[in-house]
DNA sequence: TGCCCATTAAACAACA
DNA sequence: GTGTTGTTTAATGGGC
């Protein structure tokens, strides 16, 4: 009986290859069309008794794939017994309504679809022979088969047979498409995995890496979620891939907040008719899609790439999937770090309402405006950590008003402007997360002339050629190792423009120097301090990161960042005493070279040999935070902390809240 | 709204 | 002639 319901199933289902329609419509029509056109002469039509078995099968086929998942062997199937593959419990939970021959070939994994299909078949040759030829031999059953049931049931019975081939092609297919992936050797269990779980893997600086690890795993796993076959437990918060896939209304995802994420992460590379000069995917002459790095001379040709070799299909919309996954997180995120910033204002006795301290994409998320933030890109002050960058870190100019791709990526439209502002803390941001700025293509939330003062300074002469200058940022950042001609002549353009930058002729040739002198002079002589520090603070990232729980695989790059990050802030000097700590946080903090240096040679990474002493002379940190500069933050935050936050309306109202942050 | 600043692009010259 | 280095100008866009 199972037998027979289940071949049904698959032969019902089988014979709409093009999708989900037709079955559903089926089923939820309450009629099926061979209502009215079968046979209605009291006896069952085999229309009808085509819905009934598949019924049953649609019972059977749960049944089975219970038994699969729960280690049940099939009371009907030694072949299936014999395959250890195991089907998601959840699979077992779908509507008999969604299964397709394409949804088998997705939902199960090619060892399932092995044992299935050959359960199908000894089932269907069993009921061959029993109810028609039962002296045949197999091999000739299915010739004669096929005679006699086109004589009873019409063409209802060769279809089965042609499912079968089907399925069998459609197993190949997909054993094929995994090969491709590089899945072969992939576990059963493998293909469904939580796509939390994937995200967890996410490591900012990993991600682009990951994401073509991934990208093939969630093949699979995306393929259980189409049509509403979610593995996950939320349902609710997965998206439903109709037929059509990538739809508009998928990025629509109900956040935690009751916000609707309008979102399109990664819209249908296929429905991009768009071949506007710039695609959201497209960028430096490579292909942005994640995973994808892909060189495209031009746009024409993106385009060519972009529908050839990420089309709609299943690597496709996990991708997708997997990138709304990640958005998603970082909203969440997001209006979690929101949060936890409005308590610690509302603690410092600040206007937690009040959203400028830090940029406005930390408060978009509890004004209720993630849309807002999308365009806005990720907090400028944020070197887009890696969970940013939990992607394929691509920066996205004039980048869409889609978070994906410029959150993510980091690079969005940051204003330098600001990022000069916040991000003078150069030192420090570059010591504590360089590999990340080195691994990532993230471009870095530093001005050029900060950048170029930073590695000048961090040179053991504190001059460099320009040669030299270009290989710093190439070396320090891999944002900077393509569009060369861009950020080359960016550098030397300010090296010129800036008085800040002296050349001299060496010996070798000519070199830059930097006057540090004119170099303060050209900075704002008020800024807010510990502001933007904090908005580039390590411990910030390192909060998002580990909140959104880039656990497990990038657990090496959390471990190290968090480190580097509290290094800064857990020295015992800090812990211990809290004069020692404003001491020595203004040592710290409060010169990009000075800082950086004693930062990042404790790091024993970054920064090229060059002593505390050494910049020592050279750097005259006692001079610079008599300027109230980005770099004497961290004196005024401590002072106006030891002060009782006395200035609840100031802007420095912000420099308080970093330290007690970092501190806890 | 205007100014300032950063970025980007480009033209041009000098030089190796 | 080519590529690099250096200077300068202009356009653009965001922040204040």
């Amino acid at each position: 009986m199972m037998v027979e319901s289940a071949t049904e199933t698959i032969r019902t289902t089988s014979s709409n290859q093009n999708g989900v329609s037709s079955l559903s419509s089926q089923s939820e029509g309450g009629g099926r069309e061979g209502g009215s056109n079968g046979d209605t002469n009291g006896e069952i039509s085999p229309v009808d008794l085509l819905h009934l078995q598949q019924q049953q099968a649609l019972q059977a086929a749960r049944q089975f794939l219970l038994q699969q998942a729960t280690g049940l062997s099939s009371p009907s199937s030694n072949e299936v017994k014999q395959s250890p593959v195991q089907v998601p419990v959840s699979m077992a939970m779908m509507t008999p309504q969604m299964i397709t021959p394409q949804q088998m070939q997705q939902i199960l994994s090619p060892p399932q679809l092995q044992a299935l299909l050959q359960q199908q078949q000894a089932l269907m040759l069993q009921q061959v022979t029993y109810t028609h030829t039962p002296s045949h031999s197999v091999s000739h059953t299915q010739h004669t088969q096929s005679k006699r049931w086109r004589n009873r049931l019409g063409s209802k019975q060769l279809a089965f047979q042609q499912q079968l081939i089907q399925m069998q092609q459609l197993q190949q297919q997909h054993i094929l498409n995994l090969q491709r992936q590089g899945l072969v050797g992939l576990q059963p269990g493998q293909g469904a995995v939580p796509i939390q779980s994937l995200q967890q893997a996410m490591c900012p600086t990993d991600l682009q890496q990951l994401w073509k690890d991934v990208a093939s795993v969630q093949s699979a796993e995306e393929a259980i979620k189409h049509e509403g076959l979610d593995l996950s437990t939320n349902s609710s918060n997965s998206t439903s891939y109709s037929a059509s896939k990538v739809s508009p209304q998928i990025p629509h995802h109900p956040l935690p907040n009751g916000q609707n994420s309008v979102h399109t992460p990664k819209r249908d590379s296929s429905t991009h008719e768009e071949h506007t000069a710039s695609h959201p995917l497209y960028g430096h002459g490579e292909c942005k899609w994640p995973g994808c790095e892909a060189l495209c001379e031009d746009m024409g040709q993106f385009i060519k790439h972009l529908n050839s070799e990420h089309a709609l299909d299943d690597r496709s919309t996990a991708q997708c999937r997997v990138q709304m996954q990640v958005v998603q997180q970082l909203e969440i995120q997001l209006a979690k770090e929101s949060e936890r910033l409005q308590a610690m204002m509302t603690h410092l006795h600040m206007r937690p309402s009040e959203p400028k301290p830090f940029n406005q994409p930390l408060n978009l998320a509890s004004s209720g405006s993630l849309l807002k933030r999308d365009s806005e890109g990720f907090p400028e002050g944020l070197p887009h950590p890696p969970t940013s960058a939990a992607t394929p870190i691509t920066p996205l100019r004039q980048g869409p008003s889609v978070i994906s791709s410029s959150s993510l990526h980091g690079v969005g439209p940051i204003r330098r402007r600001n990022s000069d502002k916040f991000c003078t803390p150069i030192a420090s941001e570059l010591a504590q997360n360089c590999e990340f700025y080195k691994n990532a293509d993230v471009r870095p939330p530093f001005t050029y002339a900060s950048l170029i003062r930073h590695a000048i300074l961090e040179s053991p002469d504190r001059q460099l050629t320009l040669n030299e200058i270009y290989n710093w940022f190439t070396r320090m950042f891999a944002y900077f190792r393509r569009n060369t001609a861009t950020w080359k002549n960016a550098v030397r353009h300010n090296l010129s423009l800036h008085k800040c930058f002296v050349r001299v002729e060496n010996v070798k040739g000519a070199v830059w120097t930097v006057d540090e002198v004119e170099y303060q002079k050209r900075r704002p002589p008020k800024m807010t301090g510990l502001q933007d520090t904090l908005r580039v603070s390590p411990t910030l990232v390192k909060n998002m990161i580990s909140g959104l729980g880039f656990g497990s695989l990038n657990a090496s790059y959390q471990a190290a960042l968090a480190e580097s990050s509290l290094s800064l802030l857990n020295s015992p000097t800090l812990v211990n005493n809290s004069t020692g700590a404003s001491l020595n946080m203004l040592h710290v903090g409060h010169d990009d070279v000075s800082s950086t240096v004693e930062q990042v040679n404790s790091n024993g990474s970054c920064s090229p040999g060059l002593s505390p002493q050494q910049y020592g002379h050279h750097v005259h940190v006692k001079e610079e935070p008599a300027e109230m500069e980005e770099d004497s933050r961290p004196v005024s935050l401590i002072a106006s902390v030891t002060q009782n936050l006395s200035m609840p309306g100031d802007e420095r109202d912000m420099d308080e809240e970093l330290p007690t942050e970092e501190l806890e």
